[in-house]
DNA sequence: CTTATGACTATGA
DNA sequence: TTCATAGCCATAA
């Protein structure tokens, strides 16, 4: 990056997925949540852009464990569904509404939790 | 400068 | 409840 110098881009990124790598099994952040603890409430949109460009489990960025902010999930862009997603998060003890929907109340993760 | 777009969020009908 | 709209900010054309 010597003489690019414009390699913080990739810091953004990078901090998303260091933050959704912190999260652990059986809780969920919201991808605003995530903006704020980069100190970008507002750019939640990025995160999910960051989120497409993430490598995914096999980077470690469990993407499945972001959520919008009224625990719903990317319908569409993620590992094949809501459905499917909502199954791996079960599976990894979050808990549910009766209304699909993750519950916030309980699993969502914040830092020094 | 204006428009268009985006794994978002909040609000209103 | 779901759907539509506006607001948000960064980037590109």
């Amino acid at each position: 990056m010597g003489a690019n110098g414009g390699c913080e881009g990739e810091g953004f990124f990078e901090s998303v997925y260091d933050v959704v790598r912190q999260v652990p099994r059986g809780r969920v952040v919201t991808y605003g949540q995530v903006a704020a603890l980069l100190g970008m409430p507002q750019r939640a949109r990025y995160v999910g852009f960051a989120m497409h460009a993430s490598p995914g489990m096999a980077g470690g960025v469990p993407c499945h464990r972001v959520v919008f902010a009224d625990g719903r999930l990317a319908a569409g862009f993620a590992f094949g569904g809501e459905d499917e997603q909502r199954r791996m998060l079960a599976e990894e003890g979050v808990a549910f509404l009766p209304s699909g929907k993750v519950d916030l109340a309980r699993c969502r993760w914040e830092v020094g939790a």
